[in-house]
RNA sequence: CGGGGUGUAGCUCAGCUUGGUAGAGCGCUACGUUCGGGACGUAGAGGCCGAAGGUUCGAAUCCUUUCACCCCGACCA
């Protein structure tokens, strides 16, 4: 657990996380996720646990996605987690990148083994193994051939909730885990042109959710030919900058043409009579958008939530001094929450008894926007003392109740647009035109760099390689802004 | 999969070189005084030292094997 440090020995100010973001933002990072209580690694292999305030992001983040595809016109749907491995052998060309680290089911039942313990038992070995889905592309895709028969059947657009299991030799939590959380969507169209424009429209639902909800601001791109998926004709993504100026893929959006088609048979009957393959798109978003979240907002004090998703928006901690006063002051609290939650205020009401001390700097390592004291004082006087996360405790200020729940819900909104203002800005700073491969270099010797945005040419070039394998460096993106000419290059997660 | 490191209390770690039967801080429990940006005192609970073999009168400590995790690479649909 982080300790405060103790600004007497250190000299420098006290911060709720250590070490701080400048010190050692890998350690940080971990530390904020653990001081805010949002998850923990697990003892499987490579996993992790959401705890329930980490997952009531989660639900979050899902609930207003989930509203923005259902308007997009996608179902949601439910396919098996187990897939046989026949159906990965199908897209032979994909494999390759696709099927190597995947979990494998081979048995169906346990038995006692000669040294205790349980162990598969041999009689029971399956004919044909299954795969955990790495991704469900196969299965949906084998669905999709057999629904589609006739043009009337699309456009057909089926999205699922689920989680998704890869080997990952490398874990970090939220940004790499073996198994996490996503939803993955999956479209078929009768032309070309539809297909691309899905592609880019769930880019577009990505982006909203991105700014919108986590107040993230993003790049939108198309990734180089050697980035793309292998299955995809075009790989569209949003690239967003950390707070360390490395780069994170939020999201990937695909316009698969006919290579999926064709190799799991989705083909229907045109107008014209004719057999045609359909066009296919699949777009996927994931839980390390909760990663995201916390290394752009985040501070040294720990998790800093945007408002629209926060699992609280408000937390409210009664100041009690002896137990004659406890009940008023109480009430009071639970008053302020009822009359929040009648406003759509998610408001936590820490009635625990832990000492109100503690409690701020759980509310502040949790990220809550809001923090609202109350003590003897707001009750005698019909006030409420509040501060605001993102500012701190010079914001702190006592207003009447009155005041605070008219004013809350533009407040949580301008706060909402700060952060994002604040994430926008940050981004920009840190992205550097260069005119050529020297520049380029000078300019990755800084670890916390960003971006170089230069001539999409100049990745091209021989010397480029050197570069990309001196700095560890990738092309993240050709940014839709810059109408796909010009390439941003960074490290990244 | 290559290179390095670590497994001892819920957490972070000391002890191991020079074998002698378990330690600290934080956290937790109880009581008291406290309580508006991280309180303090007193008294407690809690560990077959990652696992399996071996050496020895005796192993957390030495040897062998094995498993797991972390960091740096490679990988990352």
């Amino acid at each position: 657990m982080a300790q405060p440090q103790k600004a007497a020995q250190s000299g420098k100010p006290k911060t709720a996380i250590t070490p701080t973001r400048e010190e050692n933002f890998p350690e940080w990072y971990q530390s904020v996720i653990k001081a805010a209580d949002m998850a923990e690694n697990s003892p499987v292999r490579g996993c992790m646990t959401f705890k329930p305030y980490g997952y009531a992001l989660w639900e979050n983040i899902q609930r207003s996605m989930d509203s923005l595809i259902k308007d997009a016109g996608v179902q949601n749907a439910y396919f098996p987690l187990l897939i046989p491995v026949s159906y990965l052998s199908k897209e032979a060309e994909h494999v390759e990148g696709f099927a190597k680290e995947c979990a494998i089911v081979t048995h169906h039942r346990l038995e006692k083994g000669p040294k205790g313990g349980l162990i598969p038992a041999p009689s029971a070995e399956l004919e044909e193994p299954f795969v955990i889905r790495p991704t469900s592309e196969t299965i949906i895709g084998e669905a999709m051939a057999r629904w589609v028969q006739s043009y009337r059947d699309l456009p057909l657009k089926l999205n699922q909730w689920c989680n998704i299991m890869r080997w990952e030799m490398r874990t970090r939590m939220f940004l790499r885990t073996a198994e996490f959380l996503w939803q993955e969507g999956h479209n078929a169209f009768a032309t070309a042109d539809e297909a691309q424009d899905d592609a880019l429209k769930m880019l577009e639902v990505y982006r909203s959710v991105y700014e919108n909800d986590l107040a993230i601001a993003t790049i939108p791109g198309e990734k180089t030919a050697d980035e793309r998926f292998p299955g995809a004709d075009r790989t569209f993504t949003l690239e967003l900058m950390m707070q360390d100026g490395k780069a994170l893929q939020g999201c990937t959006s695909h316009n698969l043409g006919q290579n999926f088609s064709k190799s799991l048979n989705i083909k229907y009957q045109g107008e014209d009579g004719q057999e045609h393959f359909a066009h296919t798109t699949s777009w996927g978003f994931t839980s390390r958008s909760i990663g995201a979240t916390i290394m752009t907002h985040a501070d040294d004090d720990g998790m800093i939530m945007p408002p629209r998703v926060a699992p609280y928006q408000v937390t409210i901690i009664p100041v009690v001094r002896d137990e004659a006063g406890k009940a008023g002051v109480f009430d009071y609290c639970d008053t302020l929450r009822a009359r929040l939650k009648t406003i759509g205020v998610r408001a936590h009401f820490d009635a625990s008894d832990a000492r109100a001390p503690d409690k701020m700097w759980a509310s502040i390592k949790k990220g809550v926007p809001v923090r609202v004291e109350i003590g003897q004082r707001e009750v005698d006087e019909g006030q409420l003392t509040m501060t605001r996360r993102d500012l701190g405790k010079d914001s702190k200020k006592t207003i009447s109740v009155d005041e605070f729940i008219g004013t809350i819900p533009p407040l949580l909104d301008s706060m909402q647009a700060d952060l994002l203002a604040r994430s926008r800005t940050f981004t920009d700073s840190r992205i550097h035109d260069v005119r050529d491969l020297a520049a380029m270099r000078d300019f990755f010797v800084a670890e916390t760099a960003g971006f170089a945005r230069c001539e999409a040419s100049l990745t091209a070039q021989p010397e480029f390689e050197k570069i990309r394998k001196d700095f560890s460096i990738t092309p993240r993106c050709l940014p839709f802004a810059d109408s796909g000419q010009k390439v941003l290059v960074g490290r990244s997660y």
